[in-house]
Order: C-alpha cells, then structure tokens, then sequence
DNA sequence: CATGAATGAGTGTTCATTCAT
DNA sequence: TATGAATGAACACTCATTCAT
C-alpha cells in the first residue's frame, strides 16, 4: 500500500540513491539494501514509496525526463530555422546526458532491455522527447531549408543513434571525454546530408549563364 | 573441470538454446534449467562446457561474430571505392542483425551492460570489425573521395549508432521491419556528408574559368 | 502502554472489525491494516486499544461470550426439567452460532489452535458456559431423569461437538443452512440415550403384574 | 519444477518431519527451516519435493489417510450388523487418532481453516472416510437394526463431532488421557438412541396381552 | 561423458510494532 | 487521544553450482 503524500524529498532520495546504484550494477546485481543503505533509510521504506524493485526502476527517468523535455523546449523557442534548432536539439541532448551521467546510463543500459518498460508513463515522456526532432525535420522541410525528400525517421535514428552510440562509449570506455566535442561535427554532417544545397543553386546559375559564353 | 569435450556439436546445441533464452528474458530473467531443457541437456551437462553462467554469456558473440566479420572483410575485396564500402559494409552489418535477431538481441540489450565483457576476447573481434569502418573511411580519405577533415570515428558512431538504433526499434517496438531499407538512406546520408562535394569542384572550376570571360 | 481510554465504543469498533477480518482470513493472513482500515482507524491507534495483535484476538470473545452465557442462564431458569433444559441449551447454543457466524469462526477455527488462548480469562467464561451442560446432566441424574451412570462428560462432548461439527461443516462447506433445524434431532437422538427409560418402568410394571395374571 | 521420482523415503521423511513441526507450531509459526532441520535435509531440498509450504501442508494427510480409510474398510468387512459397525468405526477411530496424534493435529487444528484444503485430493478421501458412517446407518435402517427416521446425517455428526470433540480436549488439555474408553459410552448412547427399541416390541406384546386380563 | 540429487547463499518483500508530534 | 512515518526482524523461495555415480 504505497501511500501518496509523505516527504517528497524521502522519495527523492531514495530515487537518487537508486540511480545511483542501478547504474553501478544494474538491475539484478543492485539490492534493495544496497540502494536503502545509499539513500540512508531502512529496506522497509523504500517500499513505503514504491510498491516494489521494479516500480523503482522505471521510476528513476520521472522528473528527471520531463524537466529535460521541457528544458529542450524551452531553449527551442529561442532558435530560429530547423538547422539551428537540429543543433540546439543535439546539443542540448549531449549536455543532458554529460551532466546527469547515471540517469543516462539507466535509460539507456538497463531501462532499455525492460520491455514492459516501453509501456510506461516515463517512457512516453522520452517518446515525446524524441519525436521533437522529427517535428524539427518536418519543419525544414516545409520551410525549404531540408530537400524535400529527407526522411525525418531516418533523421531521428541517424541523431539519437549516434548519440547513444557515443554516450555509451562515453560511460563505458571513456571514449569522447568531452561528448560537446560531437556537437558541430555530428550536426554538420547531417546537416550537409539533408539541406537543400545551396552550391546547388549557385551551379544551376552557373549552367544558366555558361552556355553563353560558349 | 571445463576441458575440450569430444563433441563440440553438443556445445553449439547449448549455445543456440542459451541465445534463445537469454533473448528472450535477459541473463538474470535466462535460468540454467531453461537453457538445458531447450537444449535438451542436464543441466550440470551445461557445466562440461562452461565454468558458470557468465561465462556460458559471454561465449555466445563468438564463433558467430567471428564469421559474420569474416564475411564482411571477405565481401568487402569485391567492392572498389570507399563509399562502395561503406554501403557494403551498412548492407553487411543490418543484413547479418536481420538474419541474426537472437545474437543481435544478446550482443546489443545485453551484453553492452556488462564492463566485465570488454575485456573479453569475443568483444576484441567486435572491436575489429568495428574498425574496419574506420579503414574504409581513412581510405577514402587518403584516396580523396571524402573530405579530409572528416573524423572517421565520428563515422563510425554514426554508422554503428545508427544501426544499432535501429535494430533496436526493430527488435523492441517492431519498427523497420525490414531493415535493409535503411541501407540506401542512410548510406546517402552519411556520404553526402562526407564526401569531397563534386559541385564543389565544379564550382571551383568555374571561379576558375570565369576571370578568362570576363 | 495500553490503558483504558475514554472511548468503549472505540475499542468496540475495532473488535468488531478484527473480528470480520479474522473471520474471514484466518490469523495470519489477517493484517492490522486490514483491520485498522475496517474500523476506520490507524494502526496505531490499535495499538493504543490492544498491546499487540493476539491480544486483538483473544479479546473478540470477550463480551459477547459473557452476553452469550448470561442469556442461556437467564433463560434457563424458565425451563424445569433437565431434558428441556438441554434442549434449551442446545437451541440457545445453535441460535448464538447461527447469529453471530463471525464469532463463531473466530472461536471454533483459529482460537482453538493456540494453546497459549487455553490460559485466557475468556477461555474460563466459554470453560463455565460448556460445563452447565454437565450441571444439567447432573441434575438429571439426580432428579432420576437420567439414567445414573450416565456420564455429564460424555454428553457434554456428544453435544458441543455435533454442534461444532454442524457449525463448522455450516460455515465452511455450507451444509445445514438452518442450523436450528438440528435442535430437536440431536436433543432426541441424546435424550433418548440417557434417560431413565419410562417404557421400561411400564414394562417393570408389567412383570410385576404379570403373575397376578397366571 | 518439482520432480516425480526421486528417493520416495525423503519426502516421507520431510513428511513426517512437517507433521511434527506443523503440529507442534500451526501453520504459519512453523518455518521451512525448523522442518528442514527435522528432516536432516537442507531447506532447498523441501522444494525439491514439494512445490511450496502450502503443498507441503496439504501434502500431510496423503498416504496416512488413505491407509487409515482402507483399514477401517478392512476391518469392517469382519463385522456383522449396523450396531457393531458402528461401534467398529468409532473404536477405528479413535484408535487411529490416539496412534497419531501429530496427524490428528494437523487435519483437526490446521487443515480445517484453509477454505482451498477443501477442494484438495486429499481432503476427498476424508471425505468418503466420513461417508462410510452414513452407509452403516443405512444399512442398520434397511435392516430394522434401526429405526425407519434415523436421519443418518445427524448421526454422522454426532459421531464425528463427539470424536472430534474429545480428540482435540485430548491434544489440548489432556484430558481422556485414554481415548479408547470412550468407544462404549459413545457407542452406547447413539446405538440406544437409534436402534429400533426392542422392549417397544415386548411393550406391544403387552397392550395385545392386556386386554385379555380386564 | 552425462546427470540426478542436493544445497548454500542470497534477497525481495511483508508486517507488527514503535514513537515523535 | 490519534496517527503518519519509519523500521527491525523474519521467511519463503530461487537458482547457480557441485559431486558421486
């Protein structure tokens, strides 16, 4: 019988000791004990918050995920063009992950294989999260600044593929130490591949005016 | 006692069973018992052939990804160019995750969390393989198809990233249910982000040209 | 520290509450919470009422078996005879289980079990509520009702335990659904085995007759 | 996964062992631990038998009742007439409850609160068990040993409440020290209380008699 | 070589109970 | 007096692993 009201800094901290743990030693390998001692409570208490391991687990991305969400959004607002706002998104999501480094190896490493999982609350939230960047893509594409066949799925998987990719080398073998570092040359590169190109414009011109000098 | 038995058709018949069942419900979920009645052994059987669990893990990647990188360097002779490679080796790798989801499951969902299997000799062949995206860019480089300041290991994270997002979402959530259409979009993609632009040569050429119309 | 409080209705409440919950689970499976919740109370404030949770059960007899006992005295002294007094006894006792199944329960299946109970204050009340059924007896023997080696202690376990047995196959599998339906089979079937047989003193009467006739 | 073969004396033995504990505790006080420690066998190897501490409490009637039904079958075949059947059954028994106490213990203390042991196997045997005593009855109306009303239900009551009864004060407060001398006195006041009444039968001989004499 | 049988070690979870407020 | 919050203490149950045969 979880019990709703109580100290919501209790819950908070036994969510962080978590974090903590899990992304140490994953799911199986992590005890309740572990996590209690962490968070400095009793075994008991955990489960006055969460019903049971797993609920803690999924429960780990919650606030987190929606303060990023909304953080992305919020900067968005400032970006103009899709271009800008593809790197706004990239680097902001590089940032996240840097700065909240176990959160990120949960989601990623441990939440992942967790089918039941991708029928969370939490997770729609990174469903939502994610579909930004196809909205992004959308957007160039009716402004005219991405080619008109760009794919906005492929876009996506290209993005966070590469990003995770990268995060997780990053959490694992210390690869990127610095993971901004990928910001400008991952959003020229899929920039360069998507944009409508305006060398392409300055050679139609130039097929325009050549046969003239011929 | 883990010797060279005399049939090591019975330790590929554990194997199959162990990737099977490890697929299906992760390491922790996997028992010893299910993976011998799928095999079709006792289970002390399954400690003839592997000193534990773990270790029973972490042999699965192995004769396999020994062939499929095989497969690929052997494939790859047939290819002239560097961006002909890189297709292949995108065909390649999303061809051998379709046929393979057992082994694409284990290898991406599961293993990627344990530290404990970087340091494995089936993760060096993995490594390996990887590397060979990186060759295959240094080459273009050197052979002037892509631009020289491109950063083969961003390449790499994009491709491999890419990729493994994909499978991902394919094995999860059934998205790409055929992977193989990835292949053209986001070999383009990459490409056109890499390579040396030939409008750009054109276009040098005409800033060339043009001072002699004038 | 459990003092009287100020409340009886208090404590009356979370009897009865305990007394529905323990009836229907079981000792074990019942929990404070349960029971704290049935009372519309919490927990702890059982504590303030009960010094723990088998003090709880021991309780629930409590008044309602001393009500119980003072009814079947008081209204035994309507009745003259020992055999009407044991039919009174026996309807009394099937129409007080009938009424108050719960209780019935709670004494007949789990009290019964715990030998530490034997040593309670309440156990004595139910102790002196069995034993009118030998005083009966007794007053039928000496009345010569009853025949004189009948055995109070027999008659005592004949008739507490059909009534149990009845009781208990009523409660648990649903058999007679009346339990007064029982009253005048059993009385007869017990009478009928204990009393001074008055056929035979018709029949002693004839044999002293009889010669007279010859 | 509880397997079938396996040493039969072993699940006798933790058998045995959970009767003396389950007896001795009640269900719920009782741990794997204690009857594993009984046994002189680890707690683990209990699950090897028995697939959870329920089952191994439903377990215990098993072989014993079947036995203990199948004697008093045998038995009874030696015996001629309603009466001494009855007095057969009720001296079985007893007998059989004061060879057994742990078991007595078990099916009358324990069992009898779980609802789900109702619907057990086990608990069908009992049940025939108890079915015998209204064939008996029958037969003895069948045969004018009894009388044509006898309700052949209540009898059974009587006779399995009053063993019941007594049995239980025999567990409980030691009381009928020796069970066995109860199979008279209750056999007796039954028997008397149903049998076709033969001095009716010399009285009726008088009324026809009688009127000879006025 | 294969395995039936046994078990040690470990852990999630429950719940009665306490106590400061 | 009443209770929200916290926890200590227990326990059933699982499973990887061993070993005699």
């Amino acid at each position: 019988m979880v019990k709703q009201k109580k100290f919501p800094e209790r819950k908070e901290q036994i969510l962080k000791a978590a974090e903590h743990i899990f992304a140490k030693k994953g799911f199986h390998e992590a005890t309740i004990s572990q996590i209690a001692k962490k968070a400095e409570v009793s075994d008991a208490t955990i489960y006055e918050y969460f019903s049971n391991k797993e609920d803690l687990l999924f429960s780990i991305p919650g606030s987190e995920t929606e303060r990023g969400k909304e953080e992305l959004e919020h900067n968005l607002k400032y970006m103009r063009g899709a271009s800008n706002k593809l790197r706004g998104f990239i680097y902001h999501q590089l940032m996240f992950y840097q700065n909240n480094p176990e959160w990120a190896a949960v989601v990623m490493l441990i939440l992942k294989q967790y089918r039941k999982y991708i029928s969370t609350d939490a997770y729609q939230t990174i469903r939502e999260w994610s579909q930004i960047i196809t909205q992004i893509v959308e957007e160039g594409i009716d402004s005219g600044e991405f080619k008109p066949d760009t794919n906005p799925y492929l876009v996506r998987s290209v993005i966070l593929g590469t990003i995770e990719h990268a995060v997780i080398a990053h959490l694992l073998i210390g690869r990127y130490k610095d993971l901004l570092e990928l910001v400008d040359p991952l959003t020229d590169l899929v920039i360069s591949g998507i944009q409508k190109d305006k060398k392409l414009k300055d050679m139609n011109l130039r097929i325009v005016v050549d046969p003239i000098h011929e």
